[in-house]
DNA sequence: CAGGAGCCTGAACGACGATTCAATCGCGCC
DNA sequence: GGCGCGATTGAATCGTCGTTCAGGCTCCTG
């Protein structure tokens, strides 16, 4: 995943993975049998392991608002020092020209996209059941903007765009959120990292 | 461009593009000096015929709504038959993950989406000017999040997600501006094809 | 009509990189 | 202690392109 982020998909060569490993270019085809096999796996590990950590993140949090400011977070690929959350961003725009040919890719990134909104609409309809948020929205019409906007928002981030910094980008979904879902800003603020670095 | 669009610019090979001009491949080198030079001609090209459209497009047009929806129209990735817009988006999709790590690429890529943002605030501005849009929006704040939500539905239909069609993305966006705006919904409905080609 | 300048091509050339293979190594098991 | 088996590797192998090259074609010009 690593040397897939840096080198990107189309350059990576297995004896970049391997040297990576320090092993052998001969053992990695050993593992993956193909090179095929090897991107397909560190895509899907990097799809999984950001979705198993959207998932505990937010079962952590009791407020409805709470695990919306948290799922912002998670979705500002930050290319500071906590982790590199930017890394997951790069994987997938190395993926989406990918999925547009190949089949399996494919369905892969539209289980991922469908699994992200319907976890954004579930945020949405425990927030109204709460009370938290209006009631006057439709969750899945609003998660389908929300995160059609965080797309477009990360790709400029992780390009770099000097106009749309993570913080921008931060306080822009904050923004919106708070104005569609109608709860007021400043809900306890953002959770800063020491709160992050307890749950981890 | 098109055969990028079909191939992916990583599997393009000399050699298609020559077959599809019906020259050999050495010709295709003759005029373009290497594989690099011809890419990326392929790409700045497609950006600025696309740039030159909307530019032509909105000059014909009075009214800041007209333009607006206009915009949201060409923006829209239709895999029907009036022309490939669709194949503008294949070709971004491809140019990112090289935008990530070629510095020509990047540059290029970030005064597009500058140009791009640009050209829906100076559309905002138009019609704030005109009264046809509500004064208290900052027109660039609202071309951010706006060329955001582009991206990130366009993104979608591109893919091909069932839930995301060309329709639902124009239906989602021209939403977004009539609340954003406040601005009527049907201000004389969407231009139909009619009428756009007449614009040819 | 001869000469030359572009235009165009088929046939090498070379590099690069995935894959294969035969050999080695380390180690638990009889 | 020898055996067998999985792990590991360096050294081929093999295809696939990008690129180069030497020459042919066409058409314009003097």
């Amino acid at each position: 995943m690593a040397v897939i982020a840096e080198k990107g998909l189309g350059a990576t060569r297995i004896a970049d993975v391997a040297a990576r490993a320090q092993v052998s270019a001969a053992l990695v085809l050993y593992y993956f049998g193909s090179k095929e096999g090897l991107l397909a796996e560190a895509l899907t590990l990097a799809d999984d392991r950001f979705y198993l950590r959207v998932f505990h993140d937010l079962s952590e949090l009791d407020s409805a608002i709470a695990r919306l400011l948290r799922l912002i977070q998670l979705a500002c690929p930050l290319k500071g020092a906590p982790d590199r959350t930017g890394d997951d961003w790069v994987l997938w725009v190395e993926l989406w020209p990918r999925a547009l040919r190949d089949r399996d890719a494919g369905r892969k990134r539209e289980a991922m996209d469908r699994r992200w909104r319907a976890t954004i609409a579930d945020v949405v309809k425990g927030g109204q059941a709460l009370g938290e948020f209006s009631s006057e929205l439709d969750p899945d019409d609003f998660a389908l903007r929300f995160a059609a906007l965080i797309d477009g928002l990360a790709l400029q981030v992780v390009m770099r765009d000097s106009e749309v910094t993570p913080d921008r980008m931060r306080a822009v979904c904050e923004e919106v959120a708070a104005r569609e879902l109608g709860f007021g800003r400043r809900y306890g603020g953002f959770p800063d990292e020491k709160e992050a670095a307890k749950s981890t």
